[in-house]
DNA sequence: TAGATTGTTAATCGATTAACAATC
DNA sequence: TAGATTGTTAATCGATTAACAATC
């Protein structure tokens, strides 16, 4: 299986929103400067991206939506779907766990986790939330391989640690806080203050700067 | 004032941060690579993103902590404090309104917008929930430079160039779509379903590609 | 065929890393 | 002074962009 950059691999996740969208309107082929308009960047950039999952476009036609998104999904689906799990039920938790519930077949919240006794043992967006003690057995009974923190920044790390022994490979941290993992681990920051810090200091200096993924 | 890139950006947010804890620790001085270490980068890049800023090493004692605060705020924030107005008080949206509620005094969500009737007119988490047909006036009211979109990916685009008609220069996108703004806009995209699939992929091959700021 | 698009290679660009003299 | 750290320049690295022959 080729190699892909992070960049790479996040334009073929908008790449296949996209394409199932235009399949979903009936739309059966499609040319990489088409693609690359509705995803801001460039038709060269489309096509190599393409070209990593072994794109079979032609001169004439393009590509074929359908193939695309099934050659998208070999390279970037767990072939048999995997399940996340979520440290951490508070507002941003709850909104995150309602954000995912059944929209991905293919990648699902499966288990919850806080530890404030009110919230263990509800389900909470058709997902049961179970205590932090559990954590361990559930992910590996689960077989668990990522998970999502958002737990107050002081617990982050802690709770990184816990997920990692238990067998977890990727996180996503929502915490503000970096990580500090073996390098056996896959982490993801979303930084939402960073984030809105940067809007603000870029729509000072006046926007540009065009962003594509990101 | 000097060109810093989005990364560079990005990693002084994250170093101011840092820099507070350690403030509120009692530490007066740092170097590089303690600095380095605590954000997960190397010595050489701190030295150079906090040279963007005007920093004022020495290397007997390395960089004051008050100093490097002080210049970074100067480099980061707007002069007089920044507003930022909140389309879509969703799940994700109140999340997002919680998570910044009361923290930054100097960059704050001032006002929120929703279409759902039941919704507007009330306070959420200290902040005034308008209708969106008052998008325009508030924004011209409050002086809102920066705004954040957490609408249903249908509604984002539209939601985008009504912010940017009302003056709007910069965007921080939670929508699962590209926005198409004018090159005066800066935009910002969290997508969090494509950074689960980067987690989920990377997990499975094996996690490394150290990731200091994304 | 003619013409637009594809796959692929070469040139460009920018950021990171390495190196090192200047400094306290 | 001796030694670790700083500011700054040069070398490296990787990704994007441009170019173009091959294709339908």
């Amino acid at each position: 299986m080729p190699y892909v950059s992070e960049k790479n691999l996040g334009r073929l996740s908008l790449y296949r929103r996209l394409l199932n969208r235009l399949q979903a309107e009936g739309i059966r082929n499609i040319y990489s400067h088409e693609l690359a308009r509705m995803a801001g960047g460039t038709a060269a950039q489309v096509r190599r991206d393409l070209m990593a999952v072994g794109s079979l476009g032609s001169p004439k036609r393009g590509y074929s939506v359908r193939e695309l998104i099934e050659s998208i999904g070999i390279f970037l689906d767990a072939p048999h779907g995997e399940g996340a799990a979520i440290v951490g039920v508070g507002n941003l938790g709850r909104a995150i766990m309602a954000y995912f519930a059944g929209r991905r077949p293919r990648l699902s919240i499966v288990a919850a986790f806080d530890s404030d006794p009110s919230k263990v043992n509800r389900v909470i967006h058709g997902c049961r939330c179970y205590p932090v003690e559990d954590i361990e057995r559930v992910v590996r009974e689960e077989g668990v391989n990522v998970a999502i923190i958002t737990v107050p920044a002081r617990e982050a790390q802690a709770t990184a640690e816990t997920l990692v022994r238990a067998g977890v490979r990727g996180l996503l941290n929502f915490a503000p806080v970096p990580l500090r993992v073996g390098p056996d681990v896959y982490v993801e920051d979303i930084d939402m203050t960073m984030a809105l810090e940067k809007v603000a200091y870029f729509a000072r200096r006046g926007g540009a700067v065009e962003e594509i993924t990101k």
